[in-house]
DNA sequence: CCTGATTGTCACCGTTTTATAACCGATCAG
DNA sequence: CTGATCGGTTATAAAACGGTGACAATCAGG
């Protein structure tokens, strides 16, 4: 498991990257926001910790930028007292923050949180129903059909959908657990991204048994 | 989804309650370290906000009590320029903390945050009488009739009866929680969206049971 | 580099939802 | 009595929404 840590404070720096390095993470550092990036870019680690006020790129432009092309788990770093920045924050879809300052146990508390929630540490075989969702083989089989392949994003919707199986999941949590942005004017890929997984799954995509509309509200998977 | 806000600042305390309310959750309040624990045992709601200064008993013992039956999620509250304070509530198990002044919007981004963290961000439905209303699904259900379906604007209205039910709602006030405007010229909207709604959950439109006028004041939710 | 698969974008349709307007009856003050 | 206001109702226009097909851009594997 590897993790990226953008910050400009050296000893911050060092004592993060310590502390993850104990706990048996493999750590790499990144002093501004552009060597964030660049940093990024060349070893795509598995989580970011990322303090918002960096010079050369603000941390919101680091996160906007790894948003744009990863959903990998974000953790932004900020000062006591701008709060109002942790809600830009996390509308540019950083997953969790902390506030400096924190204890490392506080950090790695909510390191394994996130990578729980990422679900990075069990890949269980999902099942709800008749549905069966195999993510290593980014296959779904329904009831004893044959398995359909799927492709990346209709496995990450579809595993949304059947972790909440039988309740309805609102467009905009579904664009962010999918996208990992919510601009709602992105509502055009959610329908495509239905639309193609119904012809997938459903046995007439034109009245869905399985992957239902709840109008005005989102979709959810049907199970009995 | 219930909270419990308890904060001795009578005006604080209702601006958190009404944020809260406004964003669909249901809100219990306390006014002093007493009351919370009580209402803490009585409501047993699914997430704390937590004022550090109360009389009677601190935010710290309250904190302290909760956590000795309960892994609820704690947000504690605090004045500027007292960091130690922190510092003890969250070595105490709080799991996240603002400092006033603080805006609404921040409020409801942390508490957002933390429930997502704690994986609770499925809300139980909202129910009153004979009237259960389930936000997720955008259905409501009268005693045991078939769920109907809402639209946005029924659901925000029906919601905001239901928070208050028993209670007659003020039109203005109607105005400003479904569309966040009070132009009083809009009157025409309520009237439309009452007398939409009235033909989904009343058994005869024409005399409400459920939804009844308050003349010349607004509308209430009647329970029995 | 090429090729097929995947994903994003656009345009269009029919339906549902929301906004706007007009009309009706009841009530009440002048 | 008259005119104004209020709440309810009906009708209709405007906007939003969901579904679909076509196609372009991008990605991944050979």
């Amino acid at each position: 498991m590897k993790m990226l840590v953008a910050d400009d404070d050296r000893d911050l720096r060092e004592l993060i990257g310590f502390t993850l390095t104990q706990a048996g993470y493999l750590v790499v550092k990144a002093g501004d926001g552009p060597a964030a990036l660049r940093m990024f870019e060349a070893e795509s680690p598995d989580l970011v910790v990322l303090d918002i006020n960096m010079p050369g790129a603000s941390g919101f432009q680091v996160c906007e930028a790894i948003r744009k092309r990863s959903r990998v788990p974000v953790i932004m770093l900020t000062v006591r007292g701008e709060e109002e920045d942790l809600v830009r924050a996390l509308e540019l879809g950083a997953d969790d923050y902390l506030t400096k300052p924190f204890s490392p146990r506080t950090l790695l508390a909510r390191i394994k949180a996130l990578l729980r929630r990422a679900g990075m540490e069990n890949s269980a075989p999902l099942a709800a129903g008749r549905v069966t969702l195999d993510i290593d083989e980014h296959t779904v089989r329904i009831g004893t059909a044959q398995p359909v392949r799927l492709t990346k994003l209709e496995l990450r919707l579809l595993q949304m959908l059947l972790a909440n199986a039988g309740h309805t999941v609102s467009t905009d949590r579904l664009l962010i657990q999918v996208w990992g942005h919510r601009n709602s004017a992105d509502r055009q890929l959610l329908k495509q991204l239905v639309h193609r997984l119904r012809q997938k799954i459903e046995v007439d995509p034109a009245t869905p048994q399985l992957l239902q509309t709840a109008s005005g509200a989102g979709y959810k998977l049907v199970v009995e």
